[in-house]
Formats: C-alpha cells, sequence, structure tokens
DNA sequence: TTAGTTATTGAACAACTGTTCAATAACTAA
DNA sequence: TTAGTTATTGAACAGTTGTTCAATAACTAA
C-alpha cells in the first residue's frame, strides 16, 4: 500500500528532524544541559512530538550515538577488508575515524566530552553498536599481534582502550586550537599511528 | 588570642568535614547528581551550614579538586626533585601519581570519570592548581626531549597530554577490573611508561 | 462531505535541587 | 547570670526541566 508507505517515510523524516536538532543541541550544551524543549523548538517540533518518537531523552540520546557509530563501524570496516596488511589496517582505522569526526564535529563533541564519563561509559556499553565498535578495535589489534605487528606482551583489550585514547585525545588537543591553526585533522593520523606503535622516545 | 585560634581550628574541622563528604558523594554520584543536601547529612550538618563555608556547589567542587591536586603536585614535585635523569623522572612521575590515586580512589573517581568533560576541562583551566599540574606536566617532558629522552619530534604539550591519557586510561581499566584481578594499581606504572615510550610495536 | 482515526500541540504537572533566611541554639565576655 | 554575638538549622522559595495529556488539527476512507 503506498500511503502506508508513505506515512512511514513521514515517519522517519520525523525521527531524523529530531535526531538532527538533539545532534546540534546535545553537541551544543552537552547532555545534561540540552533540553528536550531545545532540541523541539529547534527541530520545529512541539515538546511533546519529541515523545512520539522516543521513550525519553535517555533514548534519544542512545539512538543518536548508535545510529553514528554504526555508519562509523560500517564505512570503517569496508575499507579495511580491502586490505591484508595489519599496519594497513591500522593505518585506515585512524584516518577513517578522523575523517569521520571531522566531518560530524557535532556529533564528535559529545562522544568525546562525555565519553569518559562513567555513566556515559556504562550507556556506551549498554549501546550494541559501542560494543561492536570496541569489540572490533580489539579484534584488530588481536590481529596485528597475530602479524607480528603490535606486541604480544600487551592485552589486546587494554591496548585497544589505550590506542583509543590517544586518538580521543589528539582530537580533543586538535578542536581546542582549531580556531588558530588551520589544520586538517585527518593530517594528525600518522601522529597517532606513530604514537602509538613507537612511543614517543628518541629513537 | 587562644580563643581565636580555636575557633579557626573548628571552622577548617568543619570545612575538612565537608569536603570529606563532598568527596564521598561526588564520587558516588558524580557532580551533577550529588546533592548538597545528601553532602551535607553526610557530614552530619544541616543544608545551610555548606554554605557557610563554600559560597556554592561550584565553589566546593572546586575546592575539593584544589586541594588533592595541590597535594599530588607536591608529593612529586619533591621526589622528583631527588633525581637528575629525565627518564628516572618520569618512572617517580607516574609511579607517585599511581600511588597516590591508589589511596585516593574516591577523588579518583571524580577527576578520571569528569576530567574530560568539556564543562569540567573548562574548571580544570581556572582551577590553579589543574593549570600548574599541567605546566609541570609539559615542562617535564620539554626536559624529558632536552636530555634526548623524548622525541623533540612532537609537540611537547601535546605529549603531555597524551601521556596523561594513557595513565588515565589504564587506571580507569584497572579500576573497571578491580573486583575480579587483585593486581596493584603501582605496579602498572612500567607498562604505562613502556607503551608511552616504547610504543605497542613488536620488537 | 463527513465521521472516525491519527498526529501534533503546548500548557500544566510534578519532581528535583541550589540557595536563602528567619528562627533557634550555642557561645562569649562582662 | 545575662545581654550580645555568632553559628547552625532546615523549611520555604524559585527556577529548571522531564514528562503527560486534554484539546486541537490534519488526515483518511467511505
Amino acid at each position: 500500500m503506498a500511503a502506508l508507505n508513505r506515512k512511514e517515510r513521514d515517519r522517519q523524516l520525523r525521527r531524523t528532524d529530531i535526531l538532527k536538532a538533539a545532534e546540534h543541541i546535545f553537541a551544543l550544551r552537552g547532555y545534561h544541559k540540552a533540553t528536550i524543549r531545545d532540541i523541539a523548538k529547534e527541530a520545529q517540533y512541539a515538546t511533546g512530538t519529541v515523545y512520539l518518537h522516543f521513550k525519553d531523552k535517555d533514548a534519544l540520546y542512545f539512538a543518536l550515538l548508535e545510529e553514528k557509530l554504526k555508519t562509523l563501524l560500517s564505512i570503517t570496516k569496508e575499507k579495511i577488508e580491502q586490505v591484508k596488511d595489519a599496519r594497513n589496517k591500522l593505518e585506515i582505522y585512524v584516518r577513517e575515524g578522523l575523517v569521520y569526526f571531522e566531518k560530524n564535529q557535532d556529533f564528535f563533541r559529545i562522544f568525546i566530552s562525555e565519553g569518559n564519563e562513567l555513566s556515559a561509559e556504562q550507556r556506551l556499553l549498554k549501546s550494541s553498536a559501542g560494543l561492536q565498535m570496541q569489540r572490533y578495535t580489539t579484534d584488530l589489534l588481536k590481529e596485528s599481534q597475530a602479524q607480528g605487528v603490535v606486541s604480544k606482551d600487551f592485552d589486546a583489550e587494554r591496548i585497544a582502550e589505550v590506542f583509543t585514547a590517544i586518538t580521543k585525545t589528539v582530537i580533543l588537543k586538535w578542536l581546542q586550537a582549531k580556531d588558530r591553526k588551520s589544520e586538517n585533522l585527518v593530517d594528525l593520523s600518522g601522529l597517532i599511528l606513530k604514537l602509538f606503535l613507537d612511543g614517543a622516545a628518541s629513537k
């Protein structure tokens, strides 16, 4: 039935509108200070409308996180599958992450700024895409260890988090300095990989 | 005048009581969910009493942060000044940090969990001890570069933040696994330094 | 057109919490 | 003891914000 399809499509449109507005407002004010009113206003709907699409504020936040992470993961996976060498894979992993983040700075601000909050950490673990991302990173590092690119002395899971932390930190610093310098974020992927693999010591 | 001294001492006692309670409640619930009522109750005072010692909630949070960071910094500085070699200094820096964190897990939870929040980041910058800590770390890395321990290819400030991020991440992971394993946090200082200086690559 | 169905609205509700302040208690010094 | 001073209390206030729901608008199908 065509009518049903259009209805469904309209519904998706509203949902997308709200998600887009939420992304903007969350990024602007952070999770706590962002209000449903503001999000609704930004999306040009009434407050109540938001609740027709999302159970509550948390669900809205989750849905956003979920969507963004899912996209990033699928992009990354696709590109990585095209190469065999683990070092190449790591390079692609970092590069694609940076490209995606640079394109989605709004979302990115939430992820970085509230990502390390413990409650948000627990949220991330509840988020299936978040878990998938974490697992994928760990697997990537296990493969790197198997191929002899990363030392087997380290616990893959721990190393995966350190890898992520280095990346986040470099991004954060870039964000803070963004006004002054006009460096592309993606240009920092070499730095990140070098730091992670070879460390900061003089050679 | 003895009376004045005792009064002043009593005042300090109240202040300390409140700070101690605040540390506990903040750590338990995080900054936002911690209420002044809860803190007052924990310290066995009335709500209003808190305001006789701290201008508002923010000031209370600051005072706590300030006190803890100041102590950590002074301990670290003292120990570090006893050696000359930059690599030794870095080792001591990490080790003392871990020891202090292990002894102050309550405080630590706040610092780690809300430390990366942007608003809290701005708070940290306002906090003079936070700024001092940041500067001290950067200086330490500059010295390490001067002594040829750390590569001069990197920006000292950026490297300082990466260094801190690695440390935080390892601590966070340790905190999460704390129930299962019974590993001392301080035993991970070698791992942190190795990762930071030599990276994760196979050698 | 029209009766019924669905979607949207936004004012009202309720819960929470930072902050104040009048009342009370504790303390001080004469 | 007592008048004056200071410290403490916790109920009341005010602002905020997540959420609901009765009223209204839009839409659908006959």
